[in-house]
DNA sequence: CTAGGATTTGGACTATGTCTAACTCTCAGA
DNA sequence: TCTGAGAGTTAGACATAGTCCAAATCCTAG
C-alpha cells in the first residue's frame, strides 16, 4: 500500500523517462492516488477542480505520452470514451453497462486456454478480457 | 455455406421481427454476404457504391435496429469507431492494431477458467476476449 | 541574465454518431 | 382506383471526443 504523493509521482515519471512538469504530476497523481479508471474528461475535471490550470490539449497530450511510455494503459469498453488505467499489471475488467462503472478483475485465478497459434509474422500486444454485466432488474 | 442473396435477407429480417425495406435489405446484405466486421462508414460506402441511395441517418438507424433485434452484434476494439458483426454466435476476436483488421477466433477450443463470482444482483451480458496483435517489424 | 528547446495553451478543426422536422413510401380501407 | 395514416427515410443541424497548430510560456544550460 504505497501512499502516493506529488513527490513520488515525480520519481515515477522520471523512472518512465518522462520530464515531470506541474501538469504531468497533477495528472499522474489524479490517476495513481485514486487507482481508478478515468476518462480524459474526468481527469480534466479532477485536475482543474480547485482552479483551472491545465488545458484540454495538455490533458490529451499527457495521457498519450503516459501511454507511449508504458506508465498507464487504456481500456476500450465504451464506444464513446477511452478509460485510462494506472494499473499496467496483467489483469482484466468488469464493466457494468448500465452504470458505466469499470473495475478490475485480478488475473491470479483466470486461465485462458486453447487460444489458436498466431498467424506467422504477428506478435501479441495484449489480451483483453472484458466481462460485461448489468444489474438484474 | 449459405449463399446470401437479397431474398433470404428479407426472410432473415422478418425472422428477427424487422420490416424488410430496400435500405435494410442492402445493409443486411452488405454484412451477411461478406461475413466481415464493418464500421458504419464502411457499410455506408458499400451500400452507396453504385448510386447513392441510403443516407447516413438510415445507416445508423438500421445498424442500431439490427443490434436491438439481436441480428448483429457490436465489437468495441478501436476507440474511434464501432465494428458491426453479423456473427452473433459465441466467438472472440483478433485485432491487428497496425492494420485495423478484425477477425474472428472461433470459440470451440477456448476455455476461460477461474472467473470470480459476480457481485450479487448482477448478471453477465457478455464476455469479450480480444487478442491484440501487431506485425513483427 | 539570456537564448533555445520543451511544454502548454486557446481555439480551430475532424470524425463518429444522434436528433429533428420534413418528406416519401406503403398499403389497408373506401 | 383513390386516399390518408403510420412507418421509414432524409438532409442537415447538432453533440462530443479527440487532434492539430501556431503562439505564448516555461526551464535550464551556459
Ligand atoms: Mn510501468
Ligand atoms: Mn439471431
Ligand atoms: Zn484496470
Ligand atoms: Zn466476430
Amino acid at each position: 500500500m504505497i501512499q502516493y504523493n506529488r513527490d513520488n509521482m515525480a520519481e515515477l515519471l522520471r523512472a518512465h523517462d518522462i520530464n515531470p512538469t506541474h501538469q504531468r504530476i497533477e495528472i499522474a497523481y489524479a490517476l495513481f492516488s485514486r487507482q481508478e479508471h478515468l476518462s480524459a474528461d474526468q481527469v480534466m475535471t479532477i485536475v482543474n477542480d480547485r482552479h483551472a490550470e491545465t488545458s484540454k490539449a495538455t490533458v490529451y497530450n499527457t495521457l498519450n505520452l503516459f501511454l507511449e511510455k508504458g506508465l498507464i494503459r487504456e481500456v476500450i469498453v465504451d464506444p464513446s470514451k477511452v478509460f485510462y488505467d494506472p494499473n499496467t499489471g496483467p489483469h482484466h475488467h468488469l464493466y457494468e453497462v448500465d452504470s458505466g462503472r469499470l473495475t478490475d478483475i485480478m488475473m491470479d485465478d483466470i486461465r485462458i486456454e486453447g487460444l489458436p497459434d498466431l498467424p506467422a509474422g504477428m506478435e501479441t500486444v495484449g489480451i483483453d478480457l472484458i466481462v460485461r454485466v448489468k444489474h438484474t432488474t
